[in-house]
This record gives C-alpha cells, sequence and structure tokens, in this order.
DNA sequence: AATTGTGAATTCCTTCACAGCC
DNA sequence: GGCTGTGAAGGAATTCACAATT
C-alpha cells in the first residue's frame, strides 16, 4: 500500500464500485473482474485496476475479485465501516427532503439533526423523527450527538457565515447545496453540488447545434462513447 | 471564434462566472478583470481568460471586462437567453423539493410538470401548483408542453427505464439524481448527481489520517490551497 | 501601467500494452 | 488462457509567462 495522494475522481469511482459490487453481492455472484466491471460503468478496465492499485493488491490473477473480500476493502478505504453522523442547516424543502432520503443508511450514514432559524420550526421534528435546532446551538448539538459531516441547505447569502459556524464547531466534512463559492480551511472539506450549474451546463449542450442527433441513428443501441463517460463524472 | 470542443469542466465554470457577474452588475459595478473574478473562486485568472478564449474575444486590454457585456455573452453561449421548460420525473420528496425550487427562474428555467407512478398523486399540484401526470404521459406532455429538460428523482432501479422513456419523447437534456450507472443514446446528454458518492467521497477524506489539522492554525486565515480548488469542481 | 489572449510548459488523468501470476 | 498490476505513452486540463493592446 502507497501513500500518495489520490484524487476526487478516484474517490468517486470506488464509492461508485463499492455499489455496485453491494448488487452482485446481492445477486449471489462471488467473483467479477474488472473488465465485466468496467462494462457497467462504460469506462476503462485499466481505469478500475489502477483505481484499487492506489491501495493495494486485491485482485487474483486469472480469476478477477471475489467480490465480499473487495466490498469489505473498499468499505474500509472509503471510511464506511465507521458510522457517520449527520446534521443538516437548513429545515426547508431541501434540507428535510435530504433528511429523509433512504439510501443513506446503507452507507452508515444517520441524520441526527437539522438546523434552522425560523422560530415556527424549532423544537418540531421532521416526518422521520429527527429534531429541529435552532441554528445558534450547532456548536453545542455538534458536540453532543457527535457530529462529524454537515450538509448546507440554505440560501446562498447565508452560505459562509454557516459554513463558518460549522467549521468552528469542528466539523471538517461539508456537502453544501447553496449557490455560493466558499472558503473553507485548510483540513476540511467542503464538496459543492450546485444544481443550478448542473442544469446551466445543460442547456450549453442544448444550444449546440450538433452534426446529426439521434432522429436518424442507424442501429437504436448506438450508445454512450468514450467521450461521454467523465461527462457523467465517472 | 473557434470550434473546438468544450470541456464541461469549462462549461460549469462559464456557469459560475455569470452568477458572479450578474451579483456585480446588480451592486453597480462596471468592470471586473479576470485576476478580481479568479480571487472570488480561488482559481487561476488565466482559468478564466482562457475559458472565454474558448469563444471570443471579450475583454478590453488594460481594463478588464465589460460586466454587462460578458454577462450578456454568457447567457448568449450557455442558451440561457432562450427559456426552458423542465419536467420532473418521481414526484417524492427530493422531486417536488426540486420543483418549489426557486432559483431557477433567473437562469430562464420553469419546472411545468411532475411525473408519477403513484395513482393518489395525479392529478394533485404542488405547492407551487405544478401538476402531475401519470409517467406513461411522458411523451405527450413533453410534447404539449414543450418540455426540453427532464429531472429524474425516482429510485435507481426505476432509472434506466425512466430515462428510456424520456429519450424516447425526445428529450436530449437529463439531470438525474438516481444512484445508477446510465446508458444514453448519442446526442442526448445525461448529468448525474450522485449523493452518496459524494458523502462517500466526503467520508474518505475523513478517514484520512492527515498531518496537522487546524487545531493549531497559525493564523486564522490558512484559507483554501490551490489542491482543493478542484475539489469543489471549481 | 494594467490587463488581455495565447503558445509553451507543466501537471494531472486515462489508456495502452505487456510482464507476471494463477 | 485469462486476468491482474503497473510502467510507459498519450491525452486533457491547468498554469506560466510574455507579447500585444488599450
Amino acid at each position: 500500500m502507497k501513500r500518495e495522494k489520490i484524487s476526487e475522481l478516484t474517490t468517486n469511482r470506488l464509492s461508485v464500485y463499492l455499489r455496485c459490487l453491494n448488487e452482485l453481492a446481492l445477486a449471489g455472484i462471488e467473483t467479477v473482474s474488472s473488465q465485466e466491471l468496467a462494462e457497467q460503468f462504460n469506462l476503462n478496465s485499466a481505469q478500475i485496476r489502477k483505481d484499487l492499485g492506489y491501495f493495494g493488491e486485491f485482485g487474483v490473477r486469472g480469476t478477477g475479485y471475489y467480490i465480499e473480500d473487495l466490498r469489505a476493502d473498499l468499505t474500509k478505504i472509503l471510511g464506511l465501516d465507521k458510522p457517520h453522523r449527520v446534521g443538516i442547516v437548513g429545515a426547508g424543502r431541501l434540507g428535510t427532503a435530504l433528511a429523509n432520503y433512504n439510501g443513506l443508511d446503507k452507507s452508515n450514514f444517520t441524520v441526527v439533526a437539522l438546523f434552522d432559524n425560523d422560530e415556527t420550526k424549532l423544537g418540531e421534528r421532521t416526518g422521520g423523527g429527527i429534531p429541529i435546532f435552532d441554528v445558534n446551538k450547532i456548536a453545542k448539538v455538534v458536540r453532543d450527538q457527535d457530529i462529524d459531516v454537515a450538509v448546507i441547505a440554505v440560501p446562498a447569502r447565508a452560505a459562509q457565515r454557516v459554513l463558518n459556524q460549522v467549521m468552528t464547531a469542528g466539523v471538517k466534512a461539508i456537502l453544501n447545496f447553496a449557490p455560493a463559492p466558499l472558503k473553507a480551511r485548510l483540513g476540511v472539506k467542503v464538496k459543492t453540488v450546485d444544481l443550478t450549474t448542473s442544469l446551466e451546463s445543460l442547456s450549453y449542450f442544448l444550444a449546440q447545434p450538433r452534426a446529426a442527433t439521434l432522429t436518424h441513428g442507424k442501429r437504436s443501441e448506438d450508445f454512450m462513447d468514450a467521450s461521454k463517460r467523465k461527462e457523467q463524472n465517472l
């Protein structure tokens, strides 16, 4: 096992591989080759071997990877063997939708608290029974509830302030939905999901006068080419 | 103006620049240099000039960029001068949260329809008054309502089927929230936002034994270094 | 003097290709 | 024979650095 620095593109893919392995395991399959795995995602098999190669040797030549083993290894590498406790700042529609999103438990994430500054919401609980606290209680609740991941789901103008608060409270990993360029301290990681930017990027695509678009498709299976893979962040 | 192929990293950034320009315009500022703009996002000024350079020459040497002009140019380049009509498939919590998300109108996007297969939801309207149709009516509603962008907010197992339906209906731009590796036809662009992967990537970061994390911060302003920029997709 | 636009240099990421192993 | 692991090659994205321009 080396200790180079791993790109986020790699960790994103590891997460995707892991999800796939979990499904294969559920289907009772025991081994998989990098080639088979690659076909699932329209990517190059060497990419998968390289990604795994940063962390060790997990495969068996001539056979491929034992799914149960690789699953355990990736879970460990991604730090998903330890539970994570999530606090969501902003109990609006997006915040509450995320709080109730099932499918995070599989990854060992539990949403334990929401925060809002609307007094009428405080003390309430979401459908799923998650309590809503005052934003000014962030520091205390983060400590009491042992929160290690924060989600920012507030309007852009409040986002930097909220980020500062959660950083001060000691949270080092933040998923941000506010469309704002945030500045984080060293040692703190902010990952931004920007819906407007995603849509505007799609708009650019639509605005392109492209040579021949489907309507004339030679064969109904002219699927994704190489250049499209990374556009799906793979 | 050239006609090279533009990377999605560039179009994402253009969207971010445009948002910033809109704010600067609102503040009554008239010109901005690539350097000033770059500081907003912790990125290199050459990056901004290169991004713009793919589309033409918009700046004035010695002065910078006229904000109103560049704003108009970027709006045009991103295809935001024409309105876009959005249909959301999946009227669950996420779908309805997105339907009511304000801030898309600024970019000339309007959500005009939701789709679901839950009969109890059909005919209903969301808080904002957007009608909910049967998923099997996608083709008809896309035509009637002139929908050009679809959002997939259904469970992973249904996502490929839904994608096939919206592609058949002629939609060429899709924003996907389902954690599934989708295959699209040529000429159709799918952009996936994967919350689980985003969180798992944060988990990896937390699992890293990092040398010195903040607690000992020399000066409270030891902010984002170069390596962190792209982790925020900038 | 200030700032753009852009080739050249650099860094980062992906793919190739094959030796090594099962 | 089939498949992994990986050095080397290739390609893409970023940054440098400076001539050109106002």
